[in-house]
RNA sequence: ACAUAACGGCGGGGA
């Protein structure tokens, strides 16, 4: 069961869910469903791997799901982005404890519901550091650093991820003085603190800064080289982008992408396409990284070849499109390729009134925004 | 024994 747990492990953490699908078959019938401890264990693999139906499957034939099964389904719908499943799971279990309210206003918050996350964070009967935190970060992630400032003041307890969760806060909303300041303050650092530090210099484009903190920094990981190749890209260093990337250890799907976009981003078509077709394996934010570099350099037919290559599509694939038809001047083909979309939301949308607009045509953008769904007028 | 918060890659407008 140990080795079990081992292995069902490192299926959710690497995303493999085919590995996972051979372990659950290799279960002896109904064990899953008797042993709680077992069942958890997939339940916790399949949504770690966005299986959220057969995690919900496994949690159905649970005889006997305990807090821990109902606290990891609540989970699994609210890291899929199933914030509505994810309620719905938390309104029902029978026995609601801190971790599961602490999941729904985490939930809430990455999701950018402030009232939301409050309202749970209000109904909670109790709080611990994992609740304030998750508090900061709803109000970070709406752009309201000063609120989330006074969450981070006066919470009674704050550990190193509330530390690092203000820091990243400050980061990503360009206040990378503040960022710093809360760096220096740290009473203590890990791994994760230092990429925090490096993603604010590099998204403030401070590339020495951010070069100096990555050389500053004990170790690496995936997550800083990667941060550090993007950085070099989008200051227009190609070559020194190029040489973190040949020199990396490991790679993963993310740094394929990112050295991928720095090349289309210096206007190295080729170079961007020789990488891409040098991937390993491709997720949708890959191929859209792909149709976007066709897109903004004028490959207009690359492009549509690209699109229609494609596995799946997504609202940046759509947008991605018009753009690359708006660049080529067509709108004919962009008003038409618009037509063929059913799911595109609203950037989808206000890219097709701004093709219309920019092409003089006034009344092709109005009628776009006069029959935009659910449009909101504030 | 197993559950919750912090770090890296894709799109429009606005600031």
């Amino acid at each position: 069961r140990s080795k079990l747990h081992a292995l069902l492990k490192s299926c959710g953490d690497s995303k493999d869910v085919s590995l996972g699908m051979r372990l659950h078959a290799g279960i002896p019938q109904g064990v899953a469903a008797e042993d709680t401890f077992v069942g958890n264990l997939l339940v916790q693999m399949y949504g770690k791997c966005g299986d959220v139906a057969n995690a919900q499957r496994v949690f159905d034939a649970m005889v006997m799901p305990n807090v821990f099964s109902w606290t990891m389904l609540v989970t699994v719908y609210a890291q899929n982005g199933d914030i509505e499943g994810a309620k719905h799971v938390f309104d029902v279990m029978p026995r609601r404890n801190i971790v599961a309210w602490n999941t729904m206003v985490a939930a809430y918050a990455h999701a950018g519901h402030l009232v939301e996350a409050r309202i749970m964070f209000e109904r909670m009967p109790s709080w611990d550091v994992v609740s304030w935190t998750a508090m900061l970060i709803a109000n970070a992630v709406n752009g309201f650093l000063d609120q989330a400032r006074e969450v981070f003041d006066s919470m009674p307890e704050k550990n190193l991820v509330t530390w690092t969760a203000m820091l990243s806060g400050y980061a990503h909303n360009g206040q990378v003085v503040d960022a710093k300041q809360v760096f220096d303050s740290m009473p203590e650092r890990n791994l994760v603190t230092w990429n925090t530090m490096l993603q604010a210099f590099a998204e403030a484009g401070q590339i020495d800064q951010a070069n100096a903190v990555f050389k500053a920094t004990p170790a690496w990981n995936l997550s800083s080289w990667t941060c550090m190749l993007a950085a070099f890209a989008q200051a227009g260093l190609l070559e020194e982008c190029r040489s973190v990337f040949d020199s990396m250890p490991e790679r993963d799907l993310v740094t394929w992408t990112a050295v991928v976009q720095g090349h289309s981003d210096n206007g190295d078509v080729e170079g961007a396409k020789c990488l891409f077709d040098a991937m390993p394996g491709r997720d949708i934010v890959s191929w859209n990284a792909m149709l976007l570099a066709y897109a903004q350099l004028g490959h207009v037919e690359l492009a549509a070849a690209l699109f229609h290559a494609m596995p799946e599509w997504s609202s940046v694939s759509w947008v991605s499109m018009l753009e690359a038809f708006r660049q080529g001047g067509d709108l004919d083909r962009a008003r038409c390729f618009f037509s063929t979309i059913y799911t595109g939301d609203v950037i989808v949308w206000t890219t097709m009134i701004a093709t219309y607009t920019q092409m003089g045509s006034f009344h092709g953008a109005k009628a776009t925004f006069d029959s935009m769904p659910g449009r909101q007028d504030d």
